[in-house]
RNA sequence: GCUGGUGUAGCUCAGUCGGUAGAGCAAUUGUUUCGUAAACAAUAGGUCGGAGGUUCAAUUCCUCUCACCAGCACCA
């Protein structure tokens, strides 16, 4: 006799056990129709699933995320069957629901081409017209290896090897296609109708670059034709805020084949550029920073002594002179010590903070690069601070609190913190990375910020707590950082003399806001879709004629606003005034000044803010104050 | 680096089933002096990413190579 409790608390009573999908037709029509999954006690089942027992349960449709979940899962079942149709001899491995869709990953004797993918999606759509029910069925763990062996499915027998003994294994069948799967699924593939088949690329087997490459296909899926054209809107929307685009588009930076992930910076692109490290050089001020600057190439031997020989060769750039071998600095920090070592340093000299806008090259694999985001090329606002292990905390604490400030001043607001962990290959005793991670832990507790955590992804001389801002697809890039580093001062013999006149090894922090200036710069360019805020614009103000006549008029304006320190550009082209309006908006430059006949008699400005249209008439000294006051607002 | 795709004028792109290429915008010149997102006309501009090969002939076919794009792997 089940009683069931429904989400508003509400009791329903049967006489006997009874299917979830009974339990939704018991409601009502529309409901069953509509319901892909059930939530029992807090575990999600097909609706065929039984229930004897009294029970919390939740009908799931589409409308529910973990039913769009389920659906994009079933969906990722529907390719993965229209694939096995198509190309029986293809192995199907994994494919799980990721953001807004779903992936297959296959193994085939040829790739597959655009045309296949047509066919796929077409496919699909014929066997979602078959109605097929997706039923459930549960093996032991040998039956079903002997099951996929038979098949030919070797991948599917892999998967099932690492199931531990003893678990149920459960398969799900629609047609004469059987999957692996936990489940759970939609009841019949005609539940499964808005998708669409995304793109096609190569994704190696278990995520390990020395197995074989598999062939991965992407799709989507969703509940309404209006949220898949939505979805598509939101992509081709994105694509225009490509860092890439707008950096072509409005001359900031261009690439060229003879030096690949290495930026030629224009005019105005440089002036963004150097607005910014002027901005961070101010942070450094305020903050008890003192700039250095080291040189780029270094002999190799110290990069021996550091450690980066071992363990970071393969990303670095070397060169030769006079039988001599160097190389080009990946990182900044070894420098940094030799000058913390250059004289002999007291615990009252601690911290002591060093920053650089360091210039650093690392040779990235070429299919990692990718705009200014992944460059070989790059320079850091980079920092070092060295302290005693008893001013780790509040250096982080006061880094990181630092650091939010700064991405607010830049418009972002949503950051990602991550804390990535002891990797493989690293330096130091394993007592040494429990205390790393624990300071970046503890200092992390009292900052009320939630973070990830992430397993082997430090920094082979120490942990780091990383700081991730999304670009204008969501991919996630990270930015600033800082990391405790033990090692590093050890082995390249750095010291303080201590309150009791003994020597010691100080603690390295190495820390970045920005982290690279060229990929901050490119998600900056994303974040405001090249719409830079007045402070960064290049130009900030163009000051037009609207005839030859107001030339003159328009010199003055110029130099009085350039006297006042903005960047202001003329343009007294022989031009109508809406064409010229125009190109300055596509170049979206923040404020346009308008200036004809009307504007000299009673010796004022017209106005023309970016994204607002006319903003009236102004003397040149109120629209001063009014861009200052705007500039003053941001920074 | 791996898998797949792409590479034609400054930009965005069309085209050639093998006979050395075209549009729009930008540029240049001339005319127009015109008030809040594109005036009109003319001109100029490309060894079709690079190197080999096949061919009477290659931008088009083949091989290699470079760069870029997506993803994977790697990472600020």
């Amino acid at each position: 006799m089940p009683i069931i409790t429904l989400p508003d608390q509400s009791k329903k009573s049967f006489d006997s056990e009874i299917t979830v999908e009974e339990v939704a037709s018991s409601i009502g029509k529309g409901l069953a129709r509509a319901a892909v999954a059930g939530r029992v006690d807090g575990q999600l089942v097909d609706l065929s699933q039984i229930i004897d027992r009294d029970v919390e349960l939740s009908i799931l449709t589409n409308k529910d995320p973990e039913g769009l979940e389920i659906m994009r899962h079933s969906t990722a079942h529907l390719l993965a069957h229209a694939v096995k149709e198509l190309f029986p001899d293809a192995q199907v491995t994994i494919g799980p629901v990721i953001e807004d869709g779903f992936y297959y990953d296959f193994s085939y004797k040829r790739p597959f081409t655009p045309e296949d993918l047509e066919a796929i999606e077409q496919k699909m759509l014929e066997i979602s017209k078959r109605s097929y029910e997706v039923r459930r069925i549960e093996m032991d763990r040998e039956q079903a290896i002997v099951f996929f062996k038979e098949q030919g499915e070797t991948y599917k027998a892999q998967i099932i090897e690492d199931i531990p003994q003893g678990e149920v294994i459960s398969l799900y069948r629609q047609g004469n296609f059987t999957d692996l799967c936990r489940g759970p699924h939609v009841p019949n593939t005609d539940k499964l109708k808005i998708f669409k088949i995304m793109k096609l690329s190569g994704a190696y087997w278990r995520g390990d670059s020395k197995n074989e490459m598999l062939q991965r296909v992407y799709g989507t899926a969703w509940t309404s034709k209006e949220e898949l054209a939505g979805y598509i809107y939101r992509i081709e929307e994105a694509e225009k805020r490509d860092h890439r685009k707008i950096g072509k588009q409005l001359g900031y930076f261009h690439f060229q084949d003879e030096a690949p992930g290495m930026v030629f910076w224009h005019p105005d692109g440089w002036k963004v550029w150097q607005e910014v490290e002027n901005y961070m050089r101010d942070v450094y001020k305020r903050n008890d920073y003192q700039e250095v600057k080291c040189p780029s190439i270094l002999d190799i031997n110290l990069w021996k002594k550091s450690g980066h020989w071992d363990n970071f060769r393969e990303n670095m750039f070397f060169t030769d002179s006079e039988n001599r071998e160097y190389a080009v600095k990946p990182m900044n920090c070894p420098g940094h010590v030799q000058i913390f070592n250059n004289k002999l340093r007291s615990y009252r000299d601690l911290p002591l903070r060093y920053g650089e806008f360091g210039s650093c090259h690392r040779d990235e694999p070429s299919g990692a690069l990718h705009g200014l985001l992944r460059v070989r090329a790059f320079t850091q606002d980079d920092g070092h601070i060295f302290c005693m292990s008893n001013q780790i905390k509040s250096e982080v604490i006061d880094f990181h609190n630092l650091a939010l400030k700064v991405y607010a001043n830049f418009g972002f607001e949503d950051i990602t913190v991550k804390l990535a962990l002891r990797p493989e290959k690293r330096l130091g005793t394993d007592e040494l990375w429990d205390s790393a991670e624990d300071a970046l832990r503890e200092a992390l507790g009292s900052c009320s910020v939630d973070w990830e955590e992430l397993p082997g992804e430090g920094a082979f001389y120490g942990p780091k707590i990383e700081y991730h801002l999304r670009d204008s697809i969501g991919r996630s890039w990270q930015c600033g950082t800082v990391q405790v580093d033990f090692m590093m001062p050890q082995r390249l013999e750095a010291q303080y003399v201590t309150e009791n006149n003994t020597r010691e090894v100080p603690v390295m922090l190495h820390r970045a806001i920005l982290g690279s200036l060229e990929r901050f710069i490119g998600i900056v360019i994303e974040n405001c879709a090249g719409a830079l805020p007045l402070w960064l614009s290049p130009v900030q103000v163009v000051v037009m004629n609207i005839s030859d006549a107001q030339q003159e008029f328009v010199q003055s304006v110029v130099s009085q606003l350039r006297n006042q320190g903005l960047r202001v550009s003329t343009d007294l082209r022989n031009e109508k005034i809406t064409y010229k309006i125009r190109e300055h908006s596509v170049k979206r430059v923040p404020y346009l000044v308008i200036v004809g006949d009307k504007e000299v008699e009673n010796n004022v400005v017209s106005v023309r803010a970016r994204g607002q249209g006319d903003a009236g008439k102004l003397s040149v000294n109120d629209f001063v104050k009014k861009l200052k006051f705007e500039i003053s607002q941001f920074k």
